[in-house]
DNA sequence: ACGCACAAC
DNA sequence: TACTGTTGTGCGT
DNA sequence: GAGCAGACC
DNA sequence: TACTGGTCTGCTC
């Protein structure tokens, strides 16, 4: 399930792949470790604690990641998006030489239009439960409570509890550099179906406030509580997103963190904290101020560090900019961060989620053996035909994505007349997908 | 060593690779297995014998390769082939229902030109042994002699004796296919070392009647005798054609044949015999008359296969055809089949063979992995570094030849700025050049 | 329609 | 020894 | 310069 | 079970 739709993609600029004849001198398009590592899990923006040892957990990252094809194909993406970067640097460097008073003065007037737009009757609440997996995995084996862990395995980890992130262990780590960074870090393996089960039992609370609760992900809901509180009049917002927290905690002893807001921060206050931000525009704004961009959901690491080169680090910082943004940016992407700097987040709650593609991948040790990929073709076919069944599916594009062991990722897709379900037809439409591969190198 | 290098390649005709969108509807573009088979060995019209049971033979051999990849491939270059042919029959129908005057006469003046430019004041020998590995290998071991006994192994055949080929056993066949025809078949395995010493062995003696006599192969020799007919008035030609057979035999216990003609046919009368053409025109015309034209060194099994489907089975109708073979080939393979029409061959022997390119190549059992690939790349490499050596030669062009499980033939060269030899440098180099491969289909 | 880079959890 | 798996977005071609 | 089909022994 | 290995030519792009 994914309803969390909002903007997927917002790294559109308008650098048209000029490539430049004129170019420094000493660029020597060489791209520093240094800037590499950001792409290696532990951005402070992101999830997990503030108070750990960035310098020195980076260190480790960096020591046990260095030369790896992990850290290399890292670094491929580096340069290309580097080359990015120059372009639309140098596109910024020449709108800033420009008065832009046109501009200015229309971006003044679309910003007051939005803000008049602003819909600040409604309470909509984000909710989401803390270290989810991890703290599933305490629930069923206390024993584990305190002490450093996290679940996944010696090769990924999909989350950690808090005890765990003092250390910098974060989700999308490999289990063996969070073992570097923490010795004693604990690592239980996945059990999907259960952490399902708790997240049903949580919704089912949460639609207690809002039966048309939209659920985001496994483990956070948004929902609108504006009709709860036209109800229930003695309630406010936060006293409602307090009790739906402390009911969630008394049904399944798992704490949740929520922010009251229009798509904002729900983890200000994680673990098991709630933050309101109160239904005013100073207020959103005031907040917004030195928010660092990285923090909007929306904008991952690439997108930061875009900014960031442009000397864009916060959502205030972003607004004032946004003249240069909407000629730098392509117009969805522009219009992504114009309501992202306003803090306009959706305010219509919407839960009619309809999948649009269902998919099964495997990682397996390097092989150039055609036998072994037609073996795993043929075992993520089952599993798919098996998954499509359980929805009573059908489909009519197949899709075949390789990766290869430098990481690099290839995707071949191929449409046919009629719609298919079945195993065999479904690893038939595989095979018949080409790759290309150079021998030799 | 190859001084053959009269015509390695005349499949070149004017079907300018028009696909014509208008074509017979019960076309198919399917080729039939039977105009498959003659790709498959036994062209009664090459090396070998002719009183066998051809139809049988055929049958075995269709039976034994039917369904297996190398018959696919055949089959696949055959539909090729079979399109090109198309073309030129359109041509060639158009042409046929032009009155052509002006061309038949342009011909014939061309035609008479040629003869009236025929050298007939040299004789030219053609030497070649008879089944030469295999009977280098009965020399050694007379056991072998009068037993079906073939030279190579279960995989491929080089020769084999006169036994063997009344059985269908011949050049270029898989022993097991072989083995089918004749389950007697003796193989013995390949001895270049012993019958490169024969060869030498022989051109010494050769070298009696023409010290500048030119080696075409391992195994045969043109020779200019007109000196040593002017310096000897009382041989002919035939006598010192037999003398030096004699002596060939006398001191290597081998049998040779021998043509006395420019460029005809030595193996009229193989084997261990030989087959004067009078320096005559009428002769050499009326030789050629009934000649098929698969006979001439330079027409293959494909351009054999192109002449017949235009209704072309002899030098002579070749010779009446010369008009539209003039449209309908490109400049080079028309003046070979003009030539051979005439019965031209060269009068003049030239034997500063230079070395053009050296090679090494190995078959192995299909594998996809990348390792093995570059083991035998590492192999190769080493062979080719040490004939290189030994030759004291360099190159600067490397082309490294890939053979799919499917027969299919991919080549790709690098050519670098210094000229190499060592293993190192061509094993990089090597490794450089890139295949393309399709995984799945 | 396809292939890619990005994003979120 | 070892860097996931599922769903979705937007753009260029 | 590169890749392919065809040829011969 | 299994369809070679070495050298060269001409065409096309
Ligand atoms: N990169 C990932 N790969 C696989 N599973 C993930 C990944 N990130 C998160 N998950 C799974 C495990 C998480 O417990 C669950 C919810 O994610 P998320 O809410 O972002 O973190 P969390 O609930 O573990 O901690 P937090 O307290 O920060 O919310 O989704
Ligand atoms: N296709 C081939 N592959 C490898 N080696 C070959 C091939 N054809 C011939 N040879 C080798 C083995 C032969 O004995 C030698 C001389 O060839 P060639 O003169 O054509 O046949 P031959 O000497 O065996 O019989 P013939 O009596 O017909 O001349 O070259
Ligand atoms: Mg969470
Ligand atoms: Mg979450
Ligand atoms: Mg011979
Ligand atoms: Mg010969």
């Amino acid at each position: 399930m994914d309803n969390n739709n909002n903007n997927k993609n917002i790294n559109n600029n308008e650098s048209n792949n000029n490539k430049d004849n004129l170019c420094d001198i000493d660029d020597k398009n060489k791209i520093d470790d240094e800037n590499v590592l950001y792409r290696l899990s532990l951005n402070p923006n992101k999830g997990g604690l503030q108070n750990v040892d960035k310098e020195k957990i980076n260190k480790i990252i960096y020591e046990v990641s260095k030369g790896s094809a992990f850290f290399k194909n890292a670094k491929e993406k580096e340069k290309a998006h580097f080359e990015k970067i120059k372009e639309i640097k140098k596109k910024y460097l020449f709108l800033k030489n420009q008065p832009m008073e046109y501009e200015k003065q229309q971006m003044k007037n679309i910003m007051n239009k939005m803000e008049s737009d602003r819909d600040l009757s409604q309470y909509i609440v984000h909710v989401d439960m803390d270290a989810f997996y991890a703290s599933v995995e305490e629930l069923d084996n206390p024993e584990l409570k305190n002490k450093p862990m996290a679940v996944g395995s010696k090769s990924m980890l999909s989350t950690a509890n808090y005890e765990a992130r003092k250390y910098g262990v974060r989700s999308a780590m490999p289990g063996y550099i969070a073992l570097k960074l923490c010795k004693n870090l604990i690592i239980v393996p996945t059990r999907f179906e259960r952490y399902h089960e708790l997240s049903h039992q949580i919704r089912n609370i949460i639609a207690n406030y809002d039966p048309d609760y939209c659920p985001a992900s496994i483990d956070e809901v948004y929902l609108n509580i504006t009709n709860f509180l036209n109800d229930n009049p003695n309630y406010t917002p936060s006293k409602v997103t307090e009790e739906l927290r402390e009911e969630i905690y008394k049904q399944t002893r798992l704490t949740a963190s929520a922010g009251i807001a229009p798509n904002i921060c729900s983890d200000m206050n994680k673990p098991n904290g709630q933050t309101e931000l109160k239904n005013c525009t100073d207020e959103i704004l005031k907040f917004l101020k030195d928010l660092p961009i990285g923090k909007v959901s929306g904008i991952g690491k690439v997108a930061e560090k875009t900014l960031n080169e442009l000397g864009i680090k916060t959502c205030g910082e972003l607004k004032e900019n946004m003249v240069y943004i909407k000629e730098l940016f392509k117009p969805s992407s522009y219009q992504f961060l114009l309501s992202a700097s306003l803090g306009l987040g959706r305010t219509k709650i919407e839960n009619k989620w309809k999948r649009k593609s269902i998919s099964v991948e495997r990682t397996f040790s390097n092989t150039s053996e055609i036998q072994k990929l037609e073996d795993k073709l043929h075992e993520i076919s089952c599993k798919l035909a098996n998954d499509v069944k359980k929805e009573n599916l059908k489909g009519k594009s197949v899709t075949l994505k390789l990766k290869t062991s430098s990481f690099e990722i290839l995707t071949r897709c191929l449409t046919i007349s009629k719609y298919i379900y079945q195993q065999e037809d479904l690893y038939k439409v595989g095979k018949k997908v080409k790759f290309i591969y150079i021998i030799f190198f």
